[in-house]
DNA sequence: TTGTACGCGTTATCAC
DNA sequence: GTGATAACGCGTACAA
């Protein structure tokens, strides 16, 4: 494989200039070159132009390997997400890589599909190039994982949460404030019977939260979820589908659903649809994300909107902030919008609302 | 833990252990731990577990930065994408980072909004990581950003086109054959008046690809667009809505439209169910990408299927064997796939569709 | 203000 | 099969 001709210690052809060579071209010695990259100030002005235009001239660029062995700092950051198929990720993740790229940091993506074994992995992997702060999502997190944090002793933050779980603070909504208000709301809308769409991958705290919210106002309203008028399911459309119509089946008499997502609810929709059930006047449905689709369909959805690129800057500066030495806040609540939309209605009455509809045709009177 | 050099040192917890370390801790040189770890078949068995033993108990992990300064290899990929708001792309820079990761490979991501200048930025600065392979998206890229790549000497490759451009290989699919064969689907359906919505940003030629297979197909039927029967539009379901009512206006006659992508389509028969236009009865409408919703719409969307894990994977063992010095192709085409749903259909004869359709109610005879 | 000399952690190449 | 050693390219005390 290697076969090793003394004259060639580089693998590369390509001549890797070093700063030995601009050095050389600048008549200076290294540690000034050094010197103009990275404390400009201190050089003479006119070597600081020599210097520049050698460095021009070979177009070099410094060793990042060689200038992070020394320094201990790679100005890198890790994020660590479930998935990248979710937009609110995929935004979050994009505003992330912004925030970073303005402060000369550089983004390391790795997905967990949910998967606790996987994200600690991928976070060895992460820890072992040398990163200097690391993004996760959600609060679920093993001990082993915990355990690998504070001995590589790197900065973290979780994101899409709002508090501090096992020491790791935090960024993000307070999920289950967010149910809780969606069915405050229904409730004054005037519903009673209530069914829930929830997705559960394993691990996933942010759905659990949004579920105990949902609990929790009807708990206060006094009424109480059976089982059955609880499905767990993928976070798919076609989940969103089938889930509605078992409740349907189960519970006809439900006059409100909710969903711990925009995607199950608008599958949902969808079903409730095919199924001839008006929405809003026959059934209200809401989400959980607020993502593009949710304000287009028909009828838009009511939901929870998340500023996912405002918790993506915010990890970013607190990582920036955090490793730089600055004071840190414990976790950051940001606000959510209750986003009232036309998927939800009154209840209907037994009498005035047929469950077959036509078309929009005709409004019911009410 | 450690009573032995508990006195002595007075390390902080946070001591950075080395190969050093673990080479004591196992009675051994650093070269042999060295040696477990790279090549473990050539170090004697029991030597080979006692050294292993040794950097579980410490918790060893290589430094990465001096594997990299000493190899020349940071095991690092970049990858430079329009957006992650794109299903597709997420999907494909998902693949890409499982892929990767198998192999001890790490994905930086960037994204570049569109925006070559960014591209050429964010190009720049994983240049500067040391990065060893880069995946692009396109085949717009600006002569700087190839000249920088050159220079570099770094393996690329360029995803979602099937054609390699200005020297630097691809992967993907042939847009413009796609809509192409898509666009003769329609024809062969009977249809004569075309609308098309195509999505532009700038520098984006996978919608130029698509927009100029369906004129092809138009033009070998002897059919030629007028300007006003293309609208150009962001990609949003916005634009794709005001795009079909701009559409519909100026040429009321048209029977079907196509969409460059399906979040324009999916718009397109939103607004289209608006205006009261049955589709696919009275209008068909088709998509490009394939997206989760695209299946779950009413009417289920005709639309081009992209491979997009596939591509993700095939640029990340491309790259993964350039590095190698293995053999590898100029370019690959991956097949898309035409996916023909319930949005399409023959067009309407002038007597028998109405405009204004109640329900999905008794299809009309024909 | 500028130059010299050394160390960072790892690994390939020797000699044993 | 294993131990010692010399790089890899940069940053920075320290000397001048």
């Amino acid at each position: 494989m290697d076969k090793k001709s003394g004259a060639d210690p580089g693998h590369r052809l390509n001549t890797k200039v070093k700063i030995e060579d601009v050095a050389r071209e600048a008549a200076v010695s290294a540690a000034t070159v050094s010197r103009v990259l990275n404390h400009p100030e201190i050089v003479r002005p006119e070597l600081r132009d020599k210097v520049a235009r050698a460095i021009a001239n070979l177009s070099y660029t410094r060793d990042s390997a060689a200038r992070a062995l020394k320094s201990g700092r790679m100005r890198t950051i890790g994020a660590i997400v479930p998935t990248l198929g979710l937009g609110i990720f995929a935004e979050g993740v994009e505003a992330l890589q912004n925030r970073l790229s303005e402060s000369g940091y550089t983004l390391f993506i790795a997905n967990s599909q949910y998967d606790q074994r996987r994200e600690l992995q991928e976070m060895q992997s992460l820890i072992e190039r040398g990163i200097d702060g690391i993004v996760l999502v959600g609060g679920s997190h093993g001990p082993e994982l915990r355990a690998l944090l504070r001995q590589a002793n790197v900065p973290v933050i979780t994101t899409y949460v709002s508090k501090a779980q096992g020491g790791i603070p935090a960024i993000g909504i307070d999920n289950q404030r967010a149910t809780r208000e969606l069915t405050q709301y229904l409730l004054r809308l005037g519903h009673v019977r209530f069914g829930t769409i929830a997705n559960v991958p394993p691990s996933n705290d942010r759905s659990r939260a949004r579920l105990e919210g949902i609990q929790k106002a009807l708990a206060e309203a006094g009424i109480h979820l059976q089982p059955t008028q609880i499905v767990r399911a993928d976070h798919s459309l076609a989940q969103g589908r089938s889930a509605l119509r078992q409740l349907m089946n189960d519970h006809p008499d439900i006059t409100a659903i909710i969903c711990t997502t925009d995607t199950l609810a608008i599958g949902a929709m969808a079903e409730a649809r095919k199924m001839g059930l008006d929405v809003p006047q026959y059934l209200s449905i809401t989400g959980f994300d607020d993502v593009e689709l949710s304000a287009q369909v028909d009828p838009p959805l009511t939901t929870i909107s998340i500023p996912a690129a405002e918790i993506g800057r915010g990890a970013a500066d607190y990582l920036i902030n955090a490793i730089a030495g600055m004071p840190i806040p414990k976790s950051v609540q940001l606000p959510h919008r209750l986003i009232m939309r036309a998927s939800t209605a009154p209840p209907r009455t037994k009498s005035s609302t047929p469950r077959r509809t036509t078309t929009k045709s005709s409004p019911k009177r009410r």
